[in-house]
DNA sequence: TTTGGAAAATAAACAGTGTTTAGTAAATTT
DNA sequence: AAATTTACTAAACACTGTTTATTTTCCAAA
């Protein structure tokens, strides 16, 4: 019986030949100008064996997200360490704004782009980036039982430093803060300079 | 010599026609469902003739964005009316978010869309969006000449409304709030309540 | 009023796209 | 060795944005 198993493994095996692809040339050249015969051919197989192996060009940027999260998941397993809730909340923030401004195009899949989304609709909700979520949703929880921050419910909290950290990364990502005028170093600093305020003011 | 003025105008009536058929069709259908030969089609037109008025379907979507953001500064007319500079910053926040939620289509494309940054590249910085972010701008600064607000920079302070504002808002047109799983109606109720809380953080 | 030329509109083609179908080649089972 | 299942692909379908060559429309001068 271990020809079934073999032919699963080269199946998986065959799986992560397309995403790996498939991921390279989604960061180097966009969702957009990345084609199913490109894919093929880079691997070189044909343009229709990608779909006995994934369901549409859709479904394999979902894989895409969810490879993207995992990275998101390894920078926080790195850089999010401290044992004091308030320092760690610093490092959560800093942590996903610099892996935004190092990754643009990873953070428009997971974020932005309507596109992967499409392979949910009517199926379970998406949980790609629950993991992510709940890293911050328990260093706020553990933040407000300790009374440090000026909000009343964690998740409204929760929410909120994602929907700050969010607007500042995608606006830049996005292209729109050339309405301000500034060369790429000094975004960067607005960057972090607004991050870092948005700390004090919800700091009790 | 009424003739050259005639065609000119002609021109222009033309040129709004495409943009009015686009729109619409951007709007319910989105920009990557919407072709060249779907809106030739329906201002019965043949296709090339809206490259005699447009260089691309980026600088058609480009066009439709300005309009998107007439709009926007429309509603700012209507509902930004407080002499009393908080009240009015409440009244801006809320005035965009309220936007934001009724025009997701056109939120997107003015805001998180990468399509139609691609016609400025290498030309004049955009400015589509100057005129509503001075409105912000402008507020907080009065704002701040009061020293209501814990900020020390106005700039710094409309950059992080902004983002705030933005992040709450396009997380939820980018459908991503999935992961907090909610109904429609208290995600509304959610982002209005994550505004006024911050309202309050930022308030001295 | 006819004619020449400019301007406006288009038919057709080009080079690409995502995806499906029908058929071939290889691997496994009988 | 034959039959059957599995894996793959060539070719087609119905699109896409865009360009080129051609035709139609319009206006001005003869």
């Amino acid at each position: 019986m271990g020809i079934s198993e073999r032919k699963e493994r080269e199946r998986q095996e065959m799986r992560t030949k397309i995403i790996d692809a498939a991921t390279a040339m989604f960061m180097t050249e966009g969702y957009e100008k990345t084609s199913i015969r490109n894919i093929a051919e880079k691997i070189e197989y044909s343009p229709a064996t990608l779909y006995l192996y994934y369901k549409d060009k859709d479904e394999l940027l979902y894989e895409v997200q969810k490879q993207a999260f995992s990275k998101l998941e390894e920078a926080f397993a790195r850089e999010v360490n401290s044992t004091d809730p308030l320092e760690r909340l610093s490092q959560i923030c800093h942590s996903y704004v610099h892996f935004g401004k190092d990754n643009p195009k990873m953070y428009d899949l997971m974020f932005m782009m309507q596109a992967p989304m499409n392979t949910i609709k009517e199926n379970e909700p998406w949980k790609n980036n629950k993991d992510s979520f709940v890293v911050l949703l328990d260093c706020l929880t553990e933040c407000m039982e300790k009374d440090l921050l000026r909000f009343d419910d964690a998740m409204l909290a929760a929410f909120s430093v994602w929907a700050m950290g969010h607007g500042l990364v995608s606006l830049n990502v996005s292209c729109r803060l050339q309405t301000m005028n500034m060369t790429g170093a000094n975004v960067d600093v607005l960057i972090t300079t607004a991050i870092d305020q948005y700390l004090k003011q919800i700091k009790k």
